[in-house]
DNA sequence: CCTCCGATGTGCT
DNA sequence: GCACATCGGAGGC
């Protein structure tokens, strides 16, 4: 059986399936629960758009076994991903926004000013509201991801954000009409 | 070793 | 719409 095994979530299915399946779902890290409700699917060396194109040291987290955090960074800010997919695929899907339900202080803390919708708002907000370092890469989420209890999200999909190379694929997946998902550039 | 650039976000024009 | 922060990773030499 795989390394994580969810009720209702099979993180061994095809990573755009896994994308939209993480909707909903709650994720506990460094003292905050976010119900996720944006997120991007990336493969391996079919997707140009993914960082594991080519294997390297920074995307050896992605060709291991799911349920693996995979974190990168961007100019000034942390992104977390989900790896997905057999031990040996390469595959994850970026969390892109969600909804701080519990550690809302703590939240508040790492991003003071903010509106609680906006809390984790985008890549780089949410690794921030979550305290996300390079440190969390590898983090095995297996007890720490909870698959979605409610049933019949409106879900709605497009193109990933703010990539250069295979836009055609719309990969990106939002819960529709939350307050918390960010807006394409 | 060196150069270029990014799965971003914010602020200013 | 555009500049830019800020530094690790990828690729070229």
């Amino acid at each position: 059986m795989a390394a994580l095994d969810l009720p209702g979530l099979d993180l061994e299915a095809p990573v755009e399936q896994v994308a939209r399946g993480l909707l909903g779902a709650r994720l506990t890290l460094h003292g905050v629960v976010l119900r996720i409700t944006e997120t991007e699917a990336y493969a391996g060396a079919d997707d140009d758009a993914s960082h594991a194109r080519v294997r390297t040291a920074r995307s050896e987290i992605m060709f291991g076994p799911p349920g693996l955090l995979y974190v990168y960074r961007i100019h000034t800010h942390h992104c977390g991903n989900i790896v997905t997919g057999p031990d040996g695929s390469a595959s994850a899907v970026l969390l892109r926004a969600g909804v701080v339900e519990s550690g809302l202080e703590l939240a508040r803390t790492r991003r003071p000013g903010v509106a609680e919708a906006a809390l984790a708002r985008g890549p780089g907000n949410l690794g921030r509201a979550l305290g996300l370092s390079l440190g969390d890469n590898g983090t095995d989420l297996t007890d720490l991801v909870e698959p979605p209890t409610a049933p019949g999200l409106l879900i709605a999909s497009g193109p990933r954000i703010g990539i250069s190379r295979a836009t055609d694929r719309r990969w990106r997946f939002w819960v529709e009409g939350d307050s918390s998902v960010s807006r394409p550039r």
